[in-house]
DNA sequence: CTGAAAGCGCTTACAG
DNA sequence: CTGAAAGCGCTTACAG
């Protein structure tokens, strides 16, 4: 029912090894029979058939986008660059949603089924990257920077990111400042508590260092930080945090305990999302930069499509500090 | 190099039809043919073709998902509510982000060249709609009822939310409300000022109402309306807000004019996503059921598939109205 | 510069 | 209950 090639190939007068060069614009094709086979095209309303293009070709032309959700709008504004750039391109992306692990099964399930020719991934667990990595050439981590090194990444200068909050807390006269931040297996979590040591530590201030680790990394679990926080009648006057979501939850709880923020205890996150503009005060926060991060890293898979890397690679971005309303000078 | 469905049935010693009715679950094997197949995939590790089952079958097992963007979490938590029942059921997603008309071309390209069974679609144009539904055959609206019902859709009750807000407001002793709405095509956004009418209307009410049209629908557009209700010296004691977003954004500009929410001026939104919680006070909404909305719209969209509507169907959910600390009973 | 033909990996009547 | 074979709509050496 569907018009193919061959009814193209009638058409125009032509064969369809012909019409092929012409649809995938190769070269060596006379002019005046390209231009016959377009013709052909448009009379019919030719429409390729993506299935038979990828059983013949053996690529797909689709990119496996693995997330764990989209309400932190950290992952849906990489996400939205990876869509852009995608577009852009011509590829389309498959978004696996692994719903904060409930799905993991089914993505996998789905990874299974439909051939993709690459995988970006952002915050999968060790265990499921080795799983993917069995299944799919081409892997690249979008915002995580793994532990061994074995799999090309794309990440946030992080540790220049910590000391630039870092630096603003400490030029604003705090001393007593925690570092709250979940626990994880990735480098890039772990470069930002190693930032933070070392800043605490040039300034002199090794004995008050004090990580708190949280169970997830929700706006949930920074309250419940929060409270506990307040529960112990713990006294730091800045508390780093290693996300917007979990600073914004912190927050909530501070405020519900009757502090005040900045004038009690100064506050900043990690990533820079919109959210963090639109709380009251503006919070401080290191911002990566999202967008872009999407959008290289569909340009870094295509790539690695064309000419396989022989060594896995890791791009990184630099962060930039913004300065909202959460931090201020201490009170004397 | 990969392995085929012949390379289990030389294993398993049968003919590749068997196999593949194995694979598919089809009754009519014997146990025992079964068990050797089973054996056989399992041996060789056999990972199904997507590729050639499409073409074989001429569906793609693929529904697209055509949205403006990512950073409104009322799309994002439609779009989890997709995604989750999505993988339940094994079917892809493919996500087309419109960037807020910025992609429109690129959306249209891809849809053409990758055969989908269908597409959901939120918050395109008219003119958008009806090139999609020359391309493919099942396409389902949601969060839109669109105009000449001539589209299946999935809708709040959009009329039965208005209500709601309203009688709050009223009960809550304003009169001087009005009604910040983005202009629209759509049947949902009609309804909504529709109800607004009605019932300003009911109450007596009829010759103080007003309704004021956005460019767009973004925080952005809530905070120009704001700075020019200010400018204009407007004195209504209560706003409502079509979307949570412009909410968010017409609180920031009031508050930044010196205005007190509730105090000053109650103002409510629509759709209760989650960032209504976490501003400050938290936003009155009337919170849409997205993430069901999304799970509903999969489910309703593969029936279509089993067995094409004779009309086009509407699906109706039911609102709630979520009250924050926005919304105050009327100062006198 | 162009065409005939094999092949990509499945499904599915049809026959037995 | 099982198999042989055609067909889905392309691409791509190979030949000319």
């Amino acid at each position: 029912m569907s018009v193919t090639i061959y009814d193209v190939a009638k058409e125009a007068g032509v064969s369809v090894a012909t019409v092929s060069r012409v649809i995938n614009q190769q070269p060596g094709v006379k002019t005046h029979t390209k231009q016959r086979v377009m013709n052909a095209v448009e009379k019919l309303k030719y429409q390729y058939n993506h299935a038979a293009v990828a059983l013949a070709t053996g690529k797909s032309n689709v990119i496996g986008l693995m997330l764990p959700n989209l309400q932190n709008p950290f992952y849906a504004e990489v996400a939205e660059g990876i869509y852009q750039e995608a577009m852009n391109r011509g590829v389309n992306v498959i978004t696996l949603n692994l719903m904060d692990g409930k799905n993991m099964d089914a993505g996998l399930r789905l990874l299974n089924q439909f051939s993709m020719d690459g995988l970006l991934a952002m915050d999968i667990s060790k265990d499921l990257l080795s799983k993917v990595e069995n299944l799919i050439e081409h892997v690249v981590l979008v915002g995580n920077d793994y532990l061994d090194g074995r799999t090309t990444c794309i990440v946030t200068d992080n540790f220049s990111g910590i000391q630039m909050v870092m630096r603003h807390l400490l030029s604003l006269g705090h001393t007593r400042i925690a570092l709250l931040s979940e626990k994880s297996e990735y480098n890039d979590v772990k470069d930002r508590i190693r930032a933070y040591y070392h800043c605490m530590e040039e300034a002199g201030l090794s004995e008050v260092r004090q990580v708190i680790y949280t169970d997830g990394s929700l706006i949930e679990d920074g309250e419940k930080e929060g409270e506990k926080w307040v529960r112990q009648g713990l006294d730091h006057t800045a508390i780093l945090v290693t996300n917007d979501m979990m600073a914004i939850g912190l927050i909530k709880a501070l405020k519900s305990a009757g502090k005040k923020i900045p004038e009690d205890i100064s506050v900043a996150g990690f990533d820079g999302t919109w959210v963090s503009a639109i709380v009251d005060p503006p919070l401080t926060s290191v911002a990566q930069p999202k967008f872009e991060m999407g959008t290289s890293a569909i340009s870094l898979i295509m790539e690695m499509f064309q000419s396989p890397l022989s060594t896995p690679r890791k791009i990184v971005l630099s962060p930039r500090l913004q300065i909202g309303g959460t931090t201020a000078a201490i009170q004397s």
